[in-house]
DNA sequence: AACATGGTTGACAGCGCTGTCAAATTCTAA
DNA sequence: TTAGAATTTGACAGCGCTGTCAACCATGTT
């Protein structure tokens, strides 16, 4: 079956076929009578334009690349949600690639948007292969790197210190007076590899034993892997004073296996996470944890990159960091 | 800057362009000489092929549209995830756009996926406009609606009834001896709606009262949303003895607050989730729930869509009912 | 030596649309 | 009434790639 094209909505229209272009691009400059012509034919015929047809003509394709390693987790959930918000509305289409945690996929992720002629990238991370590095920077569009704070961002950056959010999360706990503080994490990508060396510094800093929780197969962050963890570290009687988990999940679940082998949290043992999840203010006792500011990350990378496509000029080299919060609740208190 | 096109590489390898296309898309067909060189003349320029032009000379565009209402229910990121994981690897795009849960905004959805000429659009939900309707059925591609039953399905349908499975949940809580039976939601979209309407079912069966906990403001559902629904019913002295809750986000809520307010759970009122989410079974006490498939539902969704490309004919009407679970946990036991 | 065979390579045209600029039409003002 | 401006419409070419089919080449066969 042969698809609708211009042509046949031009001539059952009776005009000629840039005007049925133009009535559907800018339908001010287009005489009304002609308007509802080919507003009628169109509707007829049930046309449909051809973006790739559209797109080879005008080189624009009006479409921005987002990159993120997973569609899993809500963090991503909740910052794809804010990027859409800005660029939807603004007339843009949103590319949404997951690299699966691979910087191999995250390669061919960057090609096959180069291929669609993105006009920008949004990447979450700023790990990246040599030629994905490469390819970004020859692509010569706005670039932005977002979750972590670079050394040497590609063009812009929007995040925070990973490490210095797990500092101060250990720190916390420091402070609290505790001596055996546990880091309780699943999968280690390059975010918790960083709240890791955070957690690390302090316990240095404090002259105190390092405690690690990983996981040993590689499992993405959950409840149960937080429940699993804390009752394989309880059974071999490795029992921390404090424990601060890369993620709300994980400490939910770390707090709830608590629960069931009869420890109080926070009267026997502490539990700090990390993000903030909409939960962790509800549960009982709520839940410490560090505030990350995805939405906002979400939105202002939207925003820096209609902006850069406004000034239709590569934007210059920038880093923005967004900070983070800690959040002292129940689960830590004295 | 001129972006490099299949020509410029043609050149540098000095072959003529077609063989430089059949390079990169047959490598078979062409001699081993050949291909090193125009491999080499590849990475020198960095080319990377115009998907737009390929799509619009091929008229093949190796794209699955997806429609979801939002991205920020776990539900549709499980789905997504089984969607990408067959669609990705079968070497085709998913194009993923949200309807924020509005039938207009789904209609432009789709007409945005038309307009991309996807080979297949996968659909959450059954309602639409009259419009989305007909262009869905014109398009004469392969069509998936998801997560529901439809008495009428465009193409082909995978889901499971959603009333049956509230009506199952409200048994369950009827058997258990109790009449006060309340049912908890937020924003009712019609998936809610369908569940509310088994719970009514159920109710009027037995001859009970209902006592709808509905959002007055439209919010998505969340712990806190369930918090605070219930929050607000026990301030009006409105406590039933057991809940039915459309999402095990609110019912999570629910709990807590009942904890926060010295209510036990099972012991003084018992609690029942929906979708059976990751945390259910960790938590203390267990949550009952309904486990629905929504993992399942985006396989098969994406092996039925390849089937129907493969066979390159649009497949014939076609229902599957992946059913439900009823899971009675400790928060529901005698 | 002449021919058929199979495997490689290339020429041509066209996919459906839009940018540019020219032509046609309408309107304004002298 | 008519030149000139302003508005509206259309012709042309080309965006970058691929389907089709023809041309070519090295081999092996008679």
């Amino acid at each position: 079956m042969r698809r609708i094209t211009l042509d046949d909505v031009a001539n059952l229209a009776g005009v000629s076929p840039i005007t049925v272009s133009r009535v559907l691009r800018k339908p001010g400059a287009v005489s009304e009578g002609l308007r509802l012509r080919v507003h009628a034919a169109v509707n007829e015929l049930g046309y449909v334009p051809n973006v790739a047809a559209s797109r080879l003509a005008s080189s624009r394709t009006h479409t921005i690349g987002v990159i993120v390693p997973t569609l899993y987790n809500v963090i991503f959930a909740e910052y794809l949600f804010a990027l859409h918000e800005v660029l939807i509305d603004a007339g843009f289409q949103v590319l949404v690639v997951n690299s699966r945690y691979s910087e191999i996929e995250e390669e061919n992720a960057i090609k096959a948007l180069l291929g669609q002629r993105v006009e920008a990238i949004i990447i979450a991370g700023i790990h990246h292969t040599a030629l994905s590095r490469q390819l970004l920077i020859q692509a010569n569009l706005p670039v932005v790197e977002t979750f972590e704070l670079s050394d040497d961002p590609i063009n812009l950056n929007i995040g925070m210190s990973q490490e210095h959010a797990g500092y101060t999360a250990t720190r916390h706990l420091i402070a609290r007076g505790f001596r055996r503080i546990a880091f309780l994490t699943g999968n280690l990508d390059h975010r918790a590899q960083s709240r890791f060396d955070g957690y690390h510094k302090a316990m240095r800093e404090a002259d105190m034993p390092n405690l690690e929780i990983i996981a040993q197969k590689p499992r993405h962050s959950s409840v149960a892997l937080g429940s699993e963890l804390f009752a394989a570290a309880h059974e071999c009687g490795n029992v921390p004073e404090a424990i601060f988990c890369t993620d709300d999940n994980l400490a939910l679940g770390a707090m709830q296996e608590c629960r069931k082998r009869g420890l109080r949290v926070p009267d026997d043992i502490s539990i700090i996470g990390f993000h903030d999840l909409e939960f962790a203010a509800c549960v009982s006792p709520s839940l410490s944890s560090i505030a990350t500011r995805r939405y906002e990350t979400g939105r202002l990378a939207a925003e820096k990159v209609l902006a850069a496509l406004e000034a239709a000029a590569k934007p210059n080299t920038e880093q923005t960091d967004l900070g983070f919060e800690l959040l002292a609740r129940e689960s830590t208190s004295a």
